[in-house]
DNA sequence: TCAACTAAGTACCGATCGGTACAGAAAAAG
DNA sequence: CTTTTTCTGTACCGATCGGTACTTAGTTGA
């Protein structure tokens, strides 16, 4: 019975997988045991509440992510355009060129939806609110704003959603990069 | 044991509307049965392949649906610019504005998608190549049509993901609207 | 050395899963 | 009417579900 020197949080990127992987109905005790290495026992010693409890430490562990990652350097005041490039950078590394799945945007499809809704809700109002005042910084009409960042955060998660529904990746990094010319163009442009 | 003239045709929207709800795993047979007002006698004298071929039936009648509300008519040559409103129009209702989600796109995301994976590339593919036919009779570059129908396809997709995390369906109705004259103005505009 | 505590494996729980078998009622055919 | 076919409800199957209980192995501190 070796103890493997696991910590909580050397698993949570492992669970995000499985569930990214199979769904919250899908990801089975089973198939999350097989995934970590860890017995029922691990996984109830550290996460109680069973797989509801996993679920929202994986969510808890993206949401900080991409509050250090994206959401504050959107926030912060200094070059907008050069912050607003960056993510586009950084989620499509995170989201491995269309070849990997969000799971904010895949629970909110599913049934889970209700189970989590707080979580999937502040993630994407908060993504949506710090790109558009990235925006109005850039120097997009403050009344557009909004709704240019509402259309790329979903463009994203509607990239995901194509890439992998056509097997096809590099729809995924097109689309994106279609977005990012939005941004920076402001409105209108030849494309 | 009353015999309730159904039709297997009959069933197929209810079902829809089970899986759109919970997905392939959620779905279990019990709700299901609870759905239809069928019992799994019945279900499985309609559907041998069980909860497979369920599926299946639901993605042909939806494909069939949008090959002739959707696809068809973008196909057509007769004025483009009317047709690809239409589009917008037909969809933003079948999509119930923003509140009800699209199948295809949340099996997609699901871990099911492995099994159908036929059906989903083949619904989007479609879409796709329909729309960026029209996009180029109605004046776009040839060389942007495809890319710009791949963002306005995920486009939509991703204002489902959007509007259902942040059960605000208006937010799927506004970033329609936004694709909406994108497609109408061909590139440049002041939105 | 020896408790005290924690980490992890295993067996098991009731419930439910998808699916099958079958009986029997309703409708259709004769 | 009888026969046949088409449905449909019910009981049941083995498997697996999420979760609990309990035991054992390893670590720690005295």
């Amino acid at each position: 019975m070796a103890r493997t020197v696991t910590e909580r949080s050397d698993v949570l990127p492992l669970l995000a997988e499985v569930f990214r992987e199979h769904g919250y109905e899908g990801a089975s005790l089973s198939l999350i045991s097989k995934a970590t290495g860890l017995g029922k026992g691990s996984l109830y010693h550290f996460f109680p509440g069973g797989k509801a409890e996993m679920v929202e430490a994986v969510l808890a562990e993206i949401d900080g992510w991409f509050e250090a990652n994206v959401f504050r350097p959107l926030r912060a005041a200094d070059d907008p355009a050069a912050v607003v490039a960056a993510m586009f950078t950084t989620v499509g590394d995170y989201f491995r060129s269309g070849r990997r799945v969000c799971l904010v945007g895949a629970l909110s499809l599913s049934d889970a939806r209700d189970r989590f809704a707080g979580a999937l809700r502040d993630y994407f109002a908060r993504w949506v609110e710090a790109l558009a005042g990235a925006l109005i910084r850039v120097g997009h009409p403050p009344e557009q704003a909004g709704d240019v960042a509402a259309e790329v955060v979903g463009g994203i998660q509607g990239a995901l959603v194509l890439a992998r529904a056509l097997d096809r990746p590099e729809v995924f990094t097109r689309i994106v990069s279609g977005l990012r010319e939005r941004c920076a163009l402001g409105e209108g442009g030849s494309g």
